[in-house]
DNA sequence: AAGAGCTTTCCACGATACGGAAAAGTCCTT
DNA sequence: AAGGACTTTTCCGTATCGTGGAAAGCTCTT
Protein backbone atom coordinates (compact mmCIF):
# COMPACT_ATOMS: atom_id res chain seq x y z
CA UNK A 1 0.00 0.00 0.00
CA UNK A 2 2.79 2.30 -0.85
CA UNK A 3 4.69 3.20 -4.20
CA UNK A 4 7.67 1.42 -4.69
CA UNK A 5 9.61 3.77 -6.64
CA UNK A 6 8.79 7.01 -3.55
CA UNK A 7 9.72 4.28 -1.25
CA UNK A 8 12.78 3.15 -2.62
CA UNK A 9 13.98 6.33 -3.00
CA UNK A 10 13.57 7.07 0.59
CA UNK A 11 15.41 3.93 1.56
CA UNK A 12 18.20 5.34 -0.82
CA UNK A 13 18.66 8.51 1.19
CA UNK A 14 18.24 6.47 4.19
CA UNK A 15 21.08 4.53 3.34
CA UNK A 16 23.51 7.47 3.14
CA UNK A 17 22.36 9.16 6.32
CA UNK A 18 23.15 5.31 7.92
CA UNK A 19 26.59 5.63 6.15
CA UNK A 20 27.23 8.76 7.99
CA UNK A 21 25.83 11.34 4.96
CA UNK A 22 28.34 9.59 2.03
CA UNK A 23 28.54 7.10 0.26
CA UNK A 24 29.18 5.48 -2.87
CA UNK A 25 27.01 3.12 -5.34
CA UNK A 26 27.65 0.41 -4.57
CA UNK A 27 27.99 0.99 -0.80
CA UNK A 28 24.28 1.91 -0.99
CA UNK A 29 23.33 -1.23 -3.13
CA UNK A 30 25.22 -3.15 -0.02
CA UNK A 31 22.92 -1.25 2.25
CA UNK A 32 19.62 -1.85 0.37
CA UNK A 33 19.95 -4.85 -1.76
CA UNK A 34 18.40 -2.83 -4.72
CA UNK A 35 20.31 -3.18 -8.28
CA UNK A 36 22.48 -1.26 -9.34
CA UNK A 37 20.82 0.51 -12.20
CA UNK A 38 17.57 0.74 -9.88
CA UNK A 39 19.96 2.87 -7.33
CA UNK A 40 21.62 5.09 -9.97
CA UNK A 41 17.94 5.71 -11.57
CA UNK A 42 16.33 6.85 -8.36
CA UNK A 43 19.97 8.89 -7.19
CA UNK A 44 19.63 10.89 -10.51
CA UNK A 45 16.14 11.91 -10.04
CA UNK A 46 17.50 13.06 -6.33
CA UNK A 47 20.35 14.73 -7.65
CA UNK A 48 18.11 16.86 -9.67
CA UNK A 49 16.60 18.37 -6.70
CA UNK A 50 19.62 18.77 -4.64
CA UNK A 51 18.64 16.15 -2.18
CA UNK A 52 21.75 14.40 -2.97
CA UNK A 53 24.96 15.36 -4.64
CA UNK A 54 28.04 13.74 -5.99
CA UNK A 55 31.27 14.41 -4.41
CA UNK A 56 34.35 14.76 -7.12
CA UNK A 57 35.13 10.97 -6.26
CA UNK A 58 32.22 9.58 -7.48
CA UNK A 59 30.48 9.05 -4.29
CA UNK A 60 26.90 10.39 -3.59
CA UNK A 61 26.21 12.72 -0.30
CA UNK A 62 22.89 14.05 1.22
CA UNK A 63 22.57 17.46 -0.31
CA UNK A 64 21.31 21.12 1.12
CA UNK A 65 18.02 21.01 -0.20
CA UNK A 66 17.26 18.23 3.00
CA UNK A 67 18.90 21.21 5.00
CA UNK A 68 16.13 23.47 4.62
CA UNK A 69 13.35 20.54 4.40
CA UNK A 70 14.52 19.29 8.04
CA UNK A 71 15.13 22.83 8.80
CA UNK A 72 11.30 23.51 8.20
CA UNK A 73 10.10 20.51 9.96
CA UNK A 74 12.34 21.00 12.85
CA UNK A 75 10.82 24.37 13.48
CA UNK A 76 7.69 23.11 13.03
CA UNK A 77 8.14 20.99 15.67
CA UNK A 78 10.54 22.75 17.88
CA UNK A 79 8.13 26.00 18.16
CA UNK A 80 5.42 23.84 19.65
CA UNK A 81 7.78 22.20 22.14
CA UNK A 82 10.39 24.49 23.10
CA UNK A 83 8.51 26.23 25.97
CA UNK A 84 7.68 23.25 27.74
CA UNK A 85 11.21 21.51 27.27
CA UNK A 86 12.46 24.88 28.83
CA UNK A 87 9.91 24.19 31.97
CA UNK A 88 11.97 20.58 32.21
CA UNK A 89 15.07 22.43 32.44
CA UNK A 90 14.18 25.11 34.82
CA UNK A 91 12.48 22.17 37.17
CA UNK A 92 15.33 19.75 36.54
CA UNK A 93 18.43 21.12 35.63
CA UNK A 94 18.80 19.03 33.09
CA UNK A 95 18.72 18.47 29.42
CA UNK A 96 15.10 18.03 27.91
CA UNK A 97 13.93 16.10 25.45
CA UNK A 98 10.92 15.31 23.55
CA UNK A 99 10.52 11.92 21.59
CA UNK A 100 8.01 10.26 19.44
CA UNK A 101 7.05 6.32 18.10
CA UNK A 102 8.38 5.80 14.45
CA UNK A 103 7.56 2.14 13.67
CA UNK A 104 9.56 0.46 15.90
CA UNK A 105 11.90 3.05 16.86
CA UNK A 106 12.21 6.38 19.06
CA UNK A 107 12.95 9.85 17.66
CA UNK A 108 14.11 12.37 19.81
CA UNK A 109 12.53 15.41 18.07
CA UNK A 110 13.39 18.41 20.17
CA UNK A 111 15.45 19.17 22.75
CA UNK A 112 16.37 22.07 25.46
CA UNK A 113 19.81 21.91 26.50
CA UNK A 114 20.72 22.30 30.40
CA UNK A 115 22.55 25.65 30.70
CA UNK A 116 24.97 22.90 32.79
CA UNK A 117 28.94 22.89 31.80
CA UNK A 118 28.87 18.86 31.79
CA UNK A 119 25.19 18.30 29.73
CA UNK A 120 23.82 15.29 27.26
CA UNK A 121 24.86 16.24 23.61
CA UNK A 122 21.80 16.99 21.37
CA UNK A 123 20.32 14.60 20.08
CA UNK A 124 17.46 15.47 17.96
CA UNK A 125 16.72 12.96 14.89
CA UNK A 126 18.60 10.32 16.42
CA UNK A 127 16.82 6.95 16.59
CA UNK A 128 17.12 4.45 19.10
CA UNK A 129 15.29 1.30 20.50
CA UNK A 130 12.75 1.58 22.67
CA UNK A 131 13.81 -1.04 25.66
CA UNK A 132 17.05 0.67 26.96
CA UNK A 133 15.81 4.26 26.77
CA UNK A 134 12.80 6.08 29.60
CA UNK A 135 11.25 7.92 26.62
CA UNK A 136 11.03 4.13 25.38
CA UNK A 137 9.63 2.63 28.22
CA UNK A 138 6.91 5.45 28.43
CA UNK A 139 6.21 4.85 25.11
CA UNK A 140 6.34 1.34 24.88
CA UNK A 141 4.26 1.00 28.26
CA UNK A 142 1.04 2.95 26.28
CA UNK A 143 0.78 -0.02 23.63
CA UNK A 144 -1.39 -3.13 24.05
CA UNK A 145 1.56 -4.42 21.23
CA UNK A 146 4.53 -3.48 23.47
CA UNK A 147 5.43 -7.52 23.30
CA UNK A 148 4.93 -7.88 19.89
CA UNK A 149 7.41 -4.79 19.36
CA UNK A 150 9.74 -6.15 21.19
CA UNK A 151 9.82 -9.19 19.32
CA UNK A 152 10.43 -7.73 16.21
CA UNK A 153 13.00 -5.12 17.66
CA UNK A 154 14.45 -7.49 20.07
CA UNK A 155 16.51 -6.45 23.35
CA UNK A 156 20.34 -5.93 22.48
CA UNK A 157 22.31 -5.24 25.08
CA UNK A 158 23.83 -1.28 25.18
CA UNK A 159 25.15 -1.24 28.69
CA UNK A 160 25.57 -3.91 31.51
CA UNK A 161 22.32 -2.22 32.83
CA UNK A 162 20.22 -3.16 29.94
CA UNK A 163 17.50 -5.34 30.86
CA UNK A 164 17.51 -7.66 27.77
CA UNK A 165 14.59 -10.05 28.43
CA UNK A 166 11.37 -9.48 27.11
CA UNK A 167 9.45 -10.44 29.99
CA UNK A 168 11.22 -8.44 32.44
CA UNK A 169 10.77 -5.37 30.17
CA UNK A 170 6.84 -6.64 29.76
CA UNK A 171 6.87 -6.24 33.92
CA UNK A 172 8.69 -2.68 34.43
CA UNK A 173 6.18 -1.63 31.81
CA UNK A 174 3.10 -2.33 34.16
CA UNK A 175 5.01 -0.84 37.05
CA UNK A 176 5.35 2.16 34.67
CA UNK A 177 1.55 2.28 33.85
CA UNK A 178 0.93 2.37 37.50
CA UNK A 179 3.64 4.72 38.53
CA UNK A 180 2.98 6.69 34.98
CA UNK A 181 6.35 7.45 34.67
CA UNK A 182 9.63 5.35 33.62
CA UNK A 183 13.45 5.91 34.21
CA UNK A 184 16.85 4.79 32.59
CA UNK A 185 19.20 3.86 35.10
CA UNK A 186 22.22 3.69 32.83
CA UNK A 187 20.77 1.47 30.58
CA UNK A 188 21.34 3.02 27.18
CA UNK A 189 24.77 5.15 27.69
CA UNK A 190 26.72 3.98 30.97
CA UNK A 191 26.49 6.46 33.92
CA UNK A 192 24.08 8.40 31.72
CA UNK A 193 20.18 8.68 33.70
CA UNK A 194 16.86 9.69 32.31
CA UNK A 195 13.41 10.13 33.72
CA UNK A 196 10.79 10.22 31.24
CA UNK A 197 6.78 11.34 31.08
CA UNK A 198 4.01 10.62 28.95
CA UNK A 199 2.24 13.24 26.86
CA UNK A 200 -0.93 12.73 26.60
CA UNK A 201 -4.15 13.92 23.52
CA UNK A 202 -7.21 12.95 25.81
CA UNK A 203 -6.44 9.49 26.90
CA UNK A 204 -3.94 8.65 23.92
CA UNK A 205 0.02 8.37 24.39
CA UNK A 206 1.08 10.34 21.19
CA UNK A 207 4.79 11.33 22.69
CA UNK A 208 7.30 11.33 25.64
CA UNK A 209 9.00 13.88 27.60
CA UNK A 210 12.35 13.47 29.37
CA UNK A 211 15.03 14.71 31.32
CA UNK A 212 18.47 13.30 31.49
CA UNK A 213 21.90 13.50 32.57
CA UNK A 214 24.78 12.55 34.49
CA UNK A 215 23.69 9.67 36.96
CA UNK A 216 25.09 11.56 40.48
CA UNK A 217 23.19 14.59 39.93
CA UNK A 218 19.95 12.83 38.64
CA UNK A 219 20.07 10.53 41.02
CA UNK A 220 20.15 13.05 43.98
CA UNK A 221 16.97 14.73 42.89
CA UNK A 222 13.90 13.25 44.15
CA UNK A 223 12.43 11.04 41.55
CA UNK A 224 8.69 11.03 42.50
CA UNK A 225 8.57 14.72 43.25
CA UNK A 226 10.54 15.36 39.82
CA UNK A 227 8.14 12.85 38.15
CA UNK A 228 5.26 14.71 39.83
CA UNK A 229 6.31 18.17 38.20
CA UNK A 230 7.27 16.99 34.85
CA UNK A 231 3.64 15.47 34.57
CA UNK A 232 2.07 18.63 34.92
CA UNK A 233 4.26 19.97 32.05
CA UNK A 234 3.53 17.64 29.96
CA UNK A 235 -0.50 17.14 30.54
CA UNK A 236 0.03 20.99 29.22
CA UNK A 237 1.85 20.11 26.61
CA UNK A 238 -0.51 17.83 25.29
CA UNK A 239 -3.81 19.91 25.80
CA UNK A 240 -2.09 22.39 23.47
CA UNK A 241 -0.16 20.56 20.49
CA UNK A 242 -1.13 16.47 21.58
CA UNK A 243 -3.19 16.22 18.06
CA UNK A 244 -0.35 17.74 15.95
CA UNK A 245 1.55 14.69 17.36
CA UNK A 246 -1.11 11.57 16.81
CA UNK A 247 0.14 9.52 14.44
CA UNK A 248 -1.39 8.70 11.07
CA UNK A 249 -1.33 4.91 11.37
CA UNK A 250 -0.83 2.27 14.17
CA UNK A 251 1.58 0.28 13.54
CA UNK A 252 4.02 -0.39 10.41
CA UNK A 253 5.15 -4.00 10.68
CA UNK A 254 8.43 -3.90 8.94
CA UNK B 1 15.43 11.81 -17.20
CA UNK B 2 14.11 11.21 -14.01
CA UNK B 3 11.82 9.67 -11.92
CA UNK B 4 8.44 10.63 -12.08
CA UNK B 5 6.47 9.48 -8.85
CA UNK B 6 10.05 10.31 -6.87
CA UNK B 7 9.82 14.17 -8.10
CA UNK B 8 6.18 14.31 -7.64
CA UNK B 9 6.89 13.02 -4.12
CA UNK B 10 9.31 15.62 -3.74
CA UNK B 11 6.88 17.92 -4.94
CA UNK B 12 4.34 17.27 -2.39
CA UNK B 13 7.03 17.71 0.26
CA UNK B 14 8.21 21.56 -0.56
CA UNK B 15 4.66 22.46 -1.28
CA UNK B 16 4.29 21.59 2.43
CA UNK B 17 7.73 23.40 3.33
CA UNK B 18 6.44 26.18 1.48
CA UNK B 19 2.86 26.25 3.18
CA UNK B 20 4.94 26.59 6.86
CA UNK B 21 5.52 23.00 7.33
CA UNK B 22 1.88 22.00 6.73
CA UNK B 23 -1.52 22.30 4.52
CA UNK B 24 -4.47 20.21 3.66
CA UNK B 25 -4.19 17.52 0.88
CA UNK B 26 -6.32 20.36 -1.43
CA UNK B 27 -3.52 23.18 -0.50
CA UNK B 28 -1.53 20.93 -1.97
CA UNK B 29 -3.21 19.88 -4.90
CA UNK B 30 -3.45 23.67 -5.77
CA UNK B 31 -0.09 24.28 -5.52
CA UNK B 32 1.45 21.04 -6.98
CA UNK B 33 -1.41 20.90 -9.84
CA UNK B 34 -1.06 17.44 -9.40
CA UNK B 35 -4.90 15.11 -9.14
CA UNK B 36 -5.95 14.56 -6.09
CA UNK B 37 -5.88 10.61 -5.85
CA UNK B 38 -2.21 10.96 -6.97
CA UNK B 39 -1.37 13.06 -4.01
CA UNK B 40 -3.12 11.12 -1.47
CA UNK B 41 -1.05 7.99 -2.89
CA UNK B 42 1.89 9.62 -2.38
CA UNK B 43 1.11 11.27 1.12
CA UNK B 44 0.71 7.32 2.21
CA UNK B 45 4.03 6.85 1.16
CA UNK B 46 5.67 9.22 2.93
CA UNK B 47 3.44 8.97 5.63
CA UNK B 48 4.44 5.43 6.31
CA UNK B 49 8.20 6.43 6.67
CA UNK B 50 7.21 8.98 8.82
CA UNK B 51 8.23 12.14 6.51
CA UNK B 52 5.00 13.20 6.85
CA UNK B 53 2.55 13.30 9.55
CA UNK B 54 -1.17 13.54 9.84
CA UNK B 55 -2.91 16.07 12.45
CA UNK B 56 -5.70 15.28 13.68
CA UNK B 57 -7.62 17.68 11.74
CA UNK B 58 -6.57 15.48 8.88
CA UNK B 59 -3.89 17.94 7.57
CA UNK B 60 -0.54 16.93 6.69
CA UNK B 61 2.96 18.17 8.23
CA UNK B 62 5.87 17.80 7.86
CA UNK B 63 7.16 14.21 9.96
CA UNK B 64 10.18 13.90 12.43
CA UNK B 65 12.08 11.59 9.83
CA UNK B 66 13.10 14.74 7.73
CA UNK B 67 14.50 16.25 11.62
CA UNK B 68 16.72 13.32 11.65
CA UNK B 69 17.84 13.23 7.77
CA UNK B 70 18.20 16.62 7.52
CA UNK B 71 20.33 17.05 10.74
CA UNK B 72 22.57 14.37 8.98
CA UNK B 73 22.83 16.82 5.98
CA UNK B 74 23.87 19.74 7.65
CA UNK B 75 26.27 17.77 9.71
CA UNK B 76 27.57 17.16 6.31
CA UNK B 77 28.03 20.18 4.76
CA UNK B 78 28.63 21.49 8.49
CA UNK B 79 31.83 19.71 9.24
CA UNK B 80 33.29 20.60 5.33
CA UNK B 81 32.69 24.20 5.91
CA UNK B 82 33.07 25.14 9.52
CA UNK B 83 36.81 25.46 10.15
CA UNK B 84 36.41 27.91 6.70
CA UNK B 85 33.59 29.69 8.31
CA UNK B 86 35.32 30.08 11.43
CA UNK B 87 38.08 31.45 9.85
CA UNK B 88 36.03 34.07 8.37
CA UNK B 89 35.24 34.85 11.82
CA UNK B 90 38.49 35.24 13.07
CA UNK B 91 39.40 37.87 10.20
CA UNK B 92 36.25 39.94 11.00
CA UNK B 93 34.62 39.49 14.38
CA UNK B 94 31.49 39.09 12.73
CA UNK B 95 28.92 36.09 11.89
CA UNK B 96 30.06 34.15 8.82
CA UNK B 97 27.80 31.92 6.74
CA UNK B 98 28.15 29.90 3.83
CA UNK B 99 25.39 29.97 0.66
CA UNK B 100 24.02 27.90 -2.64
CA UNK B 101 21.76 28.64 -5.17
CA UNK B 102 19.06 26.82 -5.33
CA UNK B 103 16.54 27.70 -8.19
CA UNK B 104 16.08 31.13 -8.20
CA UNK B 105 16.59 31.23 -4.26
CA UNK B 106 19.53 31.49 -2.00
CA UNK B 107 19.91 29.37 0.70
CA UNK B 108 21.97 29.91 3.68
CA UNK B 109 23.78 26.05 4.30
CA UNK B 110 26.19 26.56 6.99
CA UNK B 111 27.14 29.11 9.60
CA UNK B 112 29.88 29.81 12.20
CA UNK B 113 28.92 32.51 14.78
CA UNK B 114 30.55 35.53 16.05
CA UNK B 115 31.64 35.12 19.49
CA UNK B 116 30.45 38.85 19.94
CA UNK B 117 27.03 39.77 22.06
CA UNK B 118 25.58 41.29 19.49
CA UNK B 119 25.40 39.14 16.64
CA UNK B 120 23.53 37.73 13.80
CA UNK B 121 20.93 35.03 14.36
CA UNK B 122 21.54 31.89 13.03
CA UNK B 123 19.58 31.27 9.81
CA UNK B 124 20.85 27.85 8.74
CA UNK B 125 18.34 26.54 6.04
CA UNK B 126 16.64 30.06 5.30
CA UNK B 127 15.80 30.88 1.42
CA UNK B 128 16.08 34.68 0.31
CA UNK B 129 15.93 35.99 -2.82
CA UNK B 130 19.34 36.94 -4.88
CA UNK B 131 18.80 40.44 -5.03
CA UNK B 132 18.52 42.01 -1.23
CA UNK B 133 21.83 39.73 0.00
CA UNK B 134 25.75 39.86 -0.48
CA UNK B 135 25.91 36.72 -1.24
CA UNK B 136 22.84 36.95 -3.37
CA UNK B 137 24.54 39.04 -5.70
CA UNK B 138 28.01 37.03 -5.45
CA UNK B 139 25.74 34.16 -7.58
CA UNK B 140 24.15 35.91 -9.45
CA UNK B 141 27.12 37.97 -10.78
CA UNK B 142 28.03 34.34 -11.73
CA UNK B 143 25.21 33.71 -13.59
CA UNK B 144 25.31 34.46 -17.37
CA UNK B 145 21.25 34.14 -17.19
CA UNK B 146 21.05 37.07 -14.30
CA UNK B 147 18.47 38.94 -15.83
CA UNK B 148 15.77 35.93 -16.45
CA UNK B 149 16.15 34.64 -12.88
CA UNK B 150 15.60 38.95 -11.90
CA UNK B 151 12.82 38.52 -13.70
CA UNK B 152 11.28 35.63 -12.57
CA UNK B 153 11.29 36.61 -8.58
CA UNK B 154 11.26 40.65 -9.25
CA UNK B 155 13.10 42.68 -6.69
CA UNK B 156 10.87 43.44 -4.02
CA UNK B 157 12.25 46.07 -1.22
CA UNK B 158 12.79 44.47 2.30
CA UNK B 159 13.79 47.81 3.31
CA UNK B 160 14.81 51.44 1.66
CA UNK B 161 18.15 50.83 0.71
CA UNK B 162 16.90 47.43 -1.10
CA UNK B 163 17.81 47.66 -5.12
CA UNK B 164 14.34 47.39 -6.85
CA UNK B 165 15.31 48.26 -10.48
CA UNK B 166 16.67 45.61 -12.67
CA UNK B 167 18.86 47.79 -14.89
CA UNK B 168 20.59 48.75 -11.63
CA UNK B 169 21.13 45.54 -10.55
CA UNK B 170 23.00 44.04 -13.29
CA UNK B 171 25.13 46.89 -13.31
CA UNK B 172 25.91 46.78 -9.81
CA UNK B 173 26.94 42.67 -10.68
CA UNK B 174 29.24 44.21 -13.41
CA UNK B 175 30.83 45.74 -10.41
CA UNK B 176 30.48 42.67 -8.66
CA UNK B 177 32.60 40.81 -10.61
CA UNK B 178 35.18 43.65 -11.46
CA UNK B 179 36.21 43.56 -7.87
CA UNK B 180 35.45 40.34 -7.03
CA UNK B 181 32.98 40.53 -4.16
CA UNK B 182 30.00 42.05 -3.23
CA UNK B 183 27.82 44.22 -0.53
CA UNK B 184 24.83 44.30 1.29
CA UNK B 185 24.48 48.08 2.92
CA UNK B 186 21.02 46.99 4.99
CA UNK B 187 19.13 45.94 1.75
CA UNK B 188 18.07 42.91 3.14
CA UNK B 189 17.37 44.14 6.86
CA UNK B 190 18.07 47.48 8.17
CA UNK B 191 21.01 48.06 10.21
CA UNK B 192 22.87 44.81 8.92
CA UNK B 193 25.86 45.18 6.54
CA UNK B 194 27.38 42.08 4.41
CA UNK B 195 30.73 41.47 2.36
CA UNK B 196 30.88 38.01 0.62
CA UNK B 197 33.07 36.48 -1.65
CA UNK B 198 32.22 33.75 -3.97
CA UNK B 199 33.52 30.11 -3.84
CA UNK B 200 34.73 28.44 -7.10
CA UNK B 201 35.50 25.45 -7.78
CA UNK B 202 38.12 25.67 -11.11
CA UNK B 203 36.47 28.76 -12.83
CA UNK B 204 32.60 27.83 -11.73
CA UNK B 205 30.84 29.85 -9.02
CA UNK B 206 29.34 27.13 -6.69
CA UNK B 207 28.55 28.84 -3.86
CA UNK B 208 29.41 31.94 -1.62
CA UNK B 209 30.59 32.69 1.64
CA UNK B 210 29.71 36.18 3.83
CA UNK B 211 30.21 37.96 6.90
CA UNK B 212 27.63 39.76 8.48
CA UNK B 213 26.75 41.88 11.20
CA UNK B 214 25.69 45.69 12.79
CA UNK B 215 26.40 48.42 10.13
CA UNK B 216 28.67 49.72 12.53
CA UNK B 217 30.95 47.45 12.60
CA UNK B 218 31.49 46.42 8.80
CA UNK B 219 31.62 49.73 8.11
CA UNK B 220 34.62 50.55 10.93
CA UNK B 221 36.59 47.30 8.86
CA UNK B 222 38.63 48.23 5.77
CA UNK B 223 36.36 46.67 2.85
CA UNK B 224 38.99 45.89 0.22
CA UNK B 225 41.57 44.38 2.56
CA UNK B 226 38.72 41.94 4.30
CA UNK B 227 37.53 40.89 0.55
CA UNK B 228 40.87 40.05 0.10
CA UNK B 229 41.30 38.26 3.20
CA UNK B 230 37.88 36.45 2.25
CA UNK B 231 38.79 35.55 -1.09
CA UNK B 232 41.63 33.61 0.23
CA UNK B 233 39.37 31.70 2.37
CA UNK B 234 36.74 31.25 0.21
CA UNK B 235 39.66 29.61 -1.95
CA UNK B 236 40.80 26.91 -0.10
CA UNK B 237 37.60 25.74 0.65
CA UNK B 238 36.83 25.70 -3.24
CA UNK B 239 39.92 24.01 -3.54
CA UNK B 240 38.68 21.32 -0.95
CA UNK B 241 35.06 21.10 -1.76
CA UNK B 242 33.55 22.50 -4.41
CA UNK B 243 32.84 19.72 -6.15
CA UNK B 244 30.70 18.44 -3.49
CA UNK B 245 28.22 21.72 -3.89
CA UNK B 246 28.18 21.64 -7.62
CA UNK B 247 25.02 21.81 -8.73
CA UNK B 248 22.84 18.95 -10.80
CA UNK B 249 20.96 20.91 -13.19
CA UNK B 250 21.14 24.63 -13.62
CA UNK B 251 17.89 26.37 -12.62
CA UNK B 252 14.25 24.83 -12.29
CA UNK B 253 11.73 27.33 -13.62
CA UNK B 254 9.28 27.64 -11.51
C1' DA C 1 49.82 -1.23 -20.22
C1' DA C 2 46.45 -4.16 -19.04
C1' DG C 3 43.25 -5.62 -15.66
C1' DA C 4 39.94 -5.28 -11.89
C1' DG C 5 36.38 -2.84 -9.96
C1' DC C 6 33.07 0.41 -10.00
C1' DT C 7 29.83 3.43 -12.36
C1' DT C 8 26.83 4.62 -16.02
C1' DT C 9 23.89 3.70 -19.99
C1' DC C 10 20.64 0.93 -22.60
C1' DC C 11 16.35 -1.39 -23.80
C1' DA C 12 12.33 -4.68 -24.19
C1' DC C 13 9.16 -6.33 -20.87
C1' DG C 14 5.44 -6.20 -17.70
C1' DA C 15 4.57 -4.79 -13.12
C1' DT C 16 3.30 -0.52 -11.29
C1' DA C 17 1.59 3.84 -10.68
C1' DC C 18 -1.94 6.70 -12.79
C1' DG C 19 -6.08 9.44 -12.26
C1' DG C 20 -11.04 9.97 -13.08
C1' DA C 21 -14.93 9.00 -10.71
C1' DA C 22 -17.58 7.21 -6.96
C1' DA C 23 -17.92 6.50 -2.00
C1' DA C 24 -17.20 7.94 2.60
C1' DG C 25 -16.63 11.21 5.86
C1' DT C 26 -16.75 16.03 7.86
C1' DC C 27 -18.27 20.42 8.73
C1' DC C 28 -20.98 24.29 7.99
C1' DT C 29 -25.73 26.35 7.12
C1' DT C 30 -30.57 26.62 7.44
C1' DA D 1 -31.31 18.29 13.84
C1' DA D 2 -31.10 17.50 9.03
C1' DG D 3 -29.60 18.79 4.62
C1' DG D 4 -26.01 20.18 1.63
C1' DA D 5 -21.43 21.42 0.20
C1' DC D 6 -16.93 20.39 0.51
C1' DT D 7 -12.94 17.61 1.44
C1' DT D 8 -10.74 13.32 1.84
C1' DT D 9 -10.33 8.57 0.76
C1' DT D 10 -10.93 4.40 -1.95
C1' DC D 11 -11.43 1.88 -6.24
C1' DC D 12 -10.03 -0.22 -10.60
C1' DG D 13 -8.98 -0.83 -15.68
C1' DT D 14 -5.42 0.99 -18.55
C1' DA D 15 -1.18 2.66 -20.38
C1' DT D 16 2.70 4.34 -18.76
C1' DC D 17 6.57 4.30 -16.38
C1' DG D 18 9.93 2.12 -13.88
C1' DT D 19 12.53 -2.21 -13.80
C1' DG D 20 16.88 -4.69 -13.75
C1' DG D 21 20.10 -7.64 -16.34
C1' DA D 22 23.71 -6.98 -19.17
C1' DA D 23 27.00 -4.41 -21.74
C1' DA D 24 29.76 -0.31 -22.28
C1' DG D 25 32.54 3.19 -20.22
C1' DC D 26 35.48 5.03 -16.71
C1' DT D 27 39.25 5.17 -13.13
C1' DC D 28 42.42 3.88 -10.35
C1' DT D 29 45.70 -0.35 -9.34
C1' DT D 30 49.09 -4.03 -10.11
Amino acid sequence: MSVQSVDRALDVLEALAEHGGAASLSQIAARTGLPYGTIHRLLRALLDRGYVRQESDRRYALGSTLVRLGGAAERLVGTWARPYLEKLVALSGETANLAVMEGNFVVYIAQAASSRRLRMFAEVGRRVLPHSTAVGKVLLAARPDAAEVLARTGLPRRTPHTVVSAPEMLAELDLVRARGYAADLGEEEPGVHCLAVPVRDGDRVVAAMSVSGPAGRIDALDRAELALGMLAVADDFGAEVGPALRPGRPAPVP
